[in-house]
DNA sequence: CTTTACGGTTGACTTGGATCAAGCTTACAC
DNA sequence: GTGTAAGCTTGATCCAAGTCAACCGTAAAG
């Protein structure tokens, strides 16, 4: 048996696997880019690595010198207080980037952890920029996909700055239901990856009020929960109760 | 009396008033540039423009196609929900960065507003990437302005979920003065250039919550307030009340 | 100088969400 | 299988901040 060749064939379909046939490209960085410059891209994407649930991608401190780009799986960013109190900053899925932060401060500000079993590819940020100086449609787009996590951030000051507790969670549940469409998933129906204390510590709230909505919610008949298993059943209702100073 | 050549002589000295003799280089765009550099950066940034107290440089929904520096005064900017809420997203000064937000949908997403008699420098977004594929160092500039502003937002993200009332302030006053004494001005005394009200907008709470906490802080020696006029007397009593968990 | 309006302060009372506590469900280890 | 721990739900109670209201101070307009 010449064990070698099989090896081989399947080892050079998995690095094949690089951005120019990721199914994710029209969400994630390559975006607009042309056959040739997909390739370049793919030059400097060469680092890709699985993180079980539960790793850190990177921790709030270390040197940063790439983003990275999710392939597959779930993450959360948290910024930890020096007295223990945590403030879950994002949860980031297939196709979005981690470690913007870093840029800054050459280190990076948060924790990237991996809320399921998950797949990535780092991007070295120099030769990031090196390639963008060179690939205008490249610049334009990364400064894109920076520009619009000011806007989530943003929403997400609205949220805990003027919104309630189910206003806040409604408005969680409608921006996940959205992104996972975006990705060809059920809009209506799906699993959440983290726990409510999680979802609370994004929201600004307790959990014990994040499970009180949820069964709120519930009893009004917006959705069906049970457990991490969300199935969304009104979304006009949802909508309705976000935007009603109630 | 010939007033022409007066005019003349006092508006070319206003033109030559560039980046490249800007007092303000080392905290704007033009931080580490070369000499022959600032002077492509000044061509780029032709347009300047004053602002009165309460006038705005950009509103919500306007196309997007300039960022702008600030050269003097003091904005605020905001996001307005339909029902009339107002979430204050930010307080810039001298030789920050206002509009980076509308990079990402070609359109403004919030809205910025003068709090003092204002002089901005508009920068044309798509002679900005230009220039900074030609310009390495701009380029990695610019991409940690961008940065910083995710990272300044993570932070107040943390305030709004994790903190109370006055820490909160607590940290909104440390942030202010220490932002001042960049600019060379005293960290210890300052007016306050926006309302209670705004201020309350900023901190997720109401401006009676914010006037109380101001009278808690002087009560207890921390401060000095009389309306907008602060003089912070206790820094590190301001720190203390942040980090222990009251 | 007086009027007026806007912003700020302070007090009394209310309330949404936190806290404390008990019990339940699910999943995994043994 | 059974045990156990982590996560979720629900109830009772509490409290920080919101709401409502009155009044004060300052600054601009007349």
């Amino acid at each position: 048996m010449p064990p070698n060749s099989a090896t081989n064939t399947i080892s050079l379909s998995v690095i094949k696997t690089a951005c120019s046939n990721c199914n994710l490209r029209e969400l994630c960085l390559p975006f607009g880019l042309s056959i040739e410059e997909l390739e370049r891209l793919d030059d400097l994407v060469s680092t890709r690595r699985r993180l079980k649930r539960g790793e850190h991608l990177y921790r709030s401190g270390v040197p940063f010198d790439a983003i990275y780009a999710i392939r597959s799986g779930f993450f959360k960013t948290d910024v930890l207080l020096e007295d223990g109190r945590e403030q879950v900053t994002g949860f980031q899925m297939a196709g979005e980037l981690l470690g913007l932060d870093g840029i800054s401060s050459e280190h990076h500000t948060c924790n990237a952890i991996a809320l399921e079993d998950s797949e990535i590819c780092a991007i070295p940020f120099s030769r990031l920029e090196s390639l963008s100086r060179e690939i205008h449609t490249l610049q334009h787009h990364f400064h894109k996909v920076m520009s619009r996590e000011i806007v989530r951030d943003h929403g997400v000051m609205m949220l805990l700055g003027t919104m309630r507790a189910e206003e806040r969670l409604a408005a969680f549940l409608l921006n996940l239901s959205q992104r996972f469409t975006a990705r060809g998933f059920s809009h209506a129906e799906f699993y959440l990856r983290m726990t409510r204390e999680e979802i609370g510590s994004y929201l600004g709230l307790k959990l014990e009020t994040v499970s009180r909505a949820f069964s709120r919610f519930q009893e009004e008949g917006f959705i069906a929960v049970q457990q991490k298993h969300i199935r969304i059943l009104d979304v006009a209702g949802l909508k309705a109760l976000m935007n009603h100073r109630a």
